[in-house]
DNA sequence: GGTATTATGAGAATGATTATCATTCGCTTA
DNA sequence: TAAGCGAATGATAATCATTCTCATAATACC
């Protein structure tokens, strides 16, 4: 349930001035926005190996600073790690609570309420993300 | 925004049938219920020593049981380690990019929408996270 | 160019998470 | 109640993700 077909609307992306990325932090953030799963920083690590030279504490100090100029987002994982993924395409996901297999979900549900929120609390919001939990076909069957 | 008004209101919780929680796994589960806040498996460690003898590896085992039941939630923290909260007080958070702080939503703007997703896709699903990132009242002003 | 500032990389250090394995617990059945 | 069995537990080691350190390189600023 790969969502492919979903395209970069917006580039120039948040809202609040972004800083100034340096070519790094801009390799690791193209990166993510290629792939269409979420990526641990080691995994990250060794696809960016193969395109130019870089440190790994360098991947680590990018995803910091991505993360807070709100360009990319992270969950814990099941193996102790984190995966991070870009947010400008608004990924929601689906997630197996068997087998851990997350599913892209292709249209965000939530879009609008973000601006409610918005009112009632001192906040400004730049984005969100959205996990539903559960079951997955193959797994709601053979079950351990 | 703590929210500490919020009252458990269903303790007999998945849908799906629970296996079984051990004295252990209970005890774990008791603990994030009290707590306002997510934790760490190593604080969560510290406080059940306090009330009783609890190995570091049980807790951990416990966690990845109720995570696999739907009654606990993780998401990664600002230092590398997994925070946990329990799931049936429906939490939602405000974070701040800035200063990492999350406050509690008291309201799921989601609540009902889980149905109609429900239906698009063949996935049973149990619960969800919803989570604003952002700048908090404070932050929007000192800014490094 | 010259200097200050920041980013980078290699590797060490830290710390979270997982694996191992002998022991104990909980439950069933005789 | 006693014996037996499988799952849970705890202590500790092992693993591995993440952070820290520090010397060097790149970049910005004058």
């Amino acid at each position: 349930m790969k969502n492919d077909s979903l395209s970069q609307k917006n580039t120039t992306r948040p809202t609040h001035h972004l800083p100034h990325l340096t070519r790094n932090q801009q390799a690791v953030l193209a990166v993510l926005r290629q792939q269409s799963d979420a990526l641990s920083a080691q995994e990250l690590y060794g696809v960016l190996r193969e395109q130019q030279a870089i440190g790994l504490a360098t991947v680590y100090r990018a995803l910091e600073t991505l993360k807070l100029q709100g360009l990319v987002q992270s969950r814990s994982g099941t193996n102790g790690e984190a995966l991070h993924s870009p947010i400008e395409q608004d990924r929601h996901y689906l997630t197996c609570l068997h087998c851990g297999q997350s599913f892209l979900l292709d249209h965000c549900p939530v879009h609008d309420l973000a601006v409610q929120v918005h009112l009632s609390v001192p906040f400004k919001i730049y984005y969100h993300t959205l996990e539903f939990f559960g079951l997955c076909e193959p797994c709601t069957h053979q079950r351990s």
